[in-house]
DNA sequence: GTAGCTATATATAATGT
DNA sequence: TACATTATATATAGCTA
């Protein structure tokens, strides 16, 4: 989408912070869709190096979907 | 993209496993494309209605960054 | 149950305000 | 320092096999 870009990390803070907030948005829109189309739960979370924290999920309490994923038996982890 | 489709479970069970299947595909090349330029880490986890999980995570334990916000106190895991 | 194709809808980098 | 626009690159729903 857009021009293309390198495959690296953004030099340009200021560059670096507005593509990361127009991704991050598109992210949960498209979580969201699955969330909703194909009737799954979907969490996901995000820290950036200055410590913020993003997060997404389809559910009440995201601490749930993220400890239910801890909690699998280790084989069930594996991918 | 593509043909609109209405935000609400897609019904055909094939159809929603073929969806799913583009879609986590799509997500997971985003989720990481956001890691590497954005400098962030990023995890997310997803469960089917069948129990199927999946997952990514662009740090080596995916466990390490769900726990970081389960970890968070309070106040910062509020949005 | 999978894997490509393609027409169309979105996402988005750069730019403008 | 944020929004809005736009030109282009992607994502993807429906098909096809």
């Amino acid at each position: 989408m857009g021009r293309k870009i390198d495959m690296k990390k953004i030099e340009d803070v200021t560059k670096c912070q507005v593509t990361f907030s127009k991704r991050r948005s598109s992210l949960i829109k498209k979580a969201n869709e699955v969330a909703v189309c194909c009737d799954v739960d979907v969490a996901f979370v995000a820290f950036s190096p200055s410590g913020r924290v993003s997060k997404f999920c389809n559910q009440r309490r995201i601490e749930d979907v993220l400890n239910r994923y801890v909690n699998l038996p280790v084989d069930k982890r594996l991918k």
